[in-house]
DNA sequence: CCGCGGATCTTCT
DNA sequence: GAAGATCCGCGGA
């Protein structure tokens, strides 16, 4: 089996956790067989200094897991109908993290009718069964992992521009992904 | 192709 | 009580 990111991954700067994480591997076991997905679009989200960041306003019930240790997921539940998640970033007490935005399928990610299964956050969350259950999950260990691949994928130019679908800090150029993959989110 | 609105519900004010 | 780190389908051009 891949090899399972150790902790110390998580515990550096957002930005480089962001870029580091393009080309990983989730992996989800279940009953039928692990679901996998191979990350090639995420965003940076701050913390205390990022006005678009969740834990901009301090701790709540829904942030406080952004504010412990690295290494952890956030998930939260978005317009009553999607979760999105994230990866809980720099060392125990900072409150950056990284969302998740595009996965490509790797195995047992099915592709509902005629769309993508993975090219947005609430669809990648979807394909690979995450809920508010996972809220707080260690990706260390356990059934939601993240993996380096077993085998050394192809080298990847990392493409930079603002992030979508927020209303503050709309010029920072914090989303990361993988240059001319087909998975990547479609534009807006 | 593009823009708009509806779905749906938790979270915080 | 309103907004939200989304997605899809519809209608018009």
């Amino acid at each position: 089996m891949p090899r399972i990111l150790p902790r110390s991954f998580y515990a550096r700067p957002t930005v480089d956790v962001a870029r580091a994480l393009l080309g990983k591997l989730i992996v989800h076991d279940q009953a039928e067989g692990p679901r996998i997905g191979r990350i090639v679009e995420t965003e940076a989200y701050l913390g205390a200094s990022d006005p678009a960041a969740h834990a901009y306003r301090g701790m709540t019930p829904r942030t406080r897991v952004l504010f412990g240790p690295p290494g952890h997921a956030y998930v939260y539940l978005i317009y009553g109908m999607y979760h999105c998640l994230n990866v809980v970033a720099e060392k125990e007490g900072s409150s950056g993290c990284v969302l998740i935005r595009a996965i490509e399928p790797v195995e047992n990610v099915a592709s509902p009718g005629n769309g993508r299964a993975g090219n947005g956050p609430g669809k990648l969350t979807r394909a690979l069964g995450i809920t508010l259950q996972h809220y707080g999950a260690d990706l260390t260990q356990g059934p939601l992992t993240i993996r380096e691949p077993a085998t050394k994928s192809a080298p990847f130019k990392i493409g930079v521009s603002p992030r979508i679908g927020i209303r503050e800090a709309v010029d920072w150029p914090l989303r990361f992904f993988v240059t001319e993959n087909p998975h990547v989110s479609r534009r807006r």
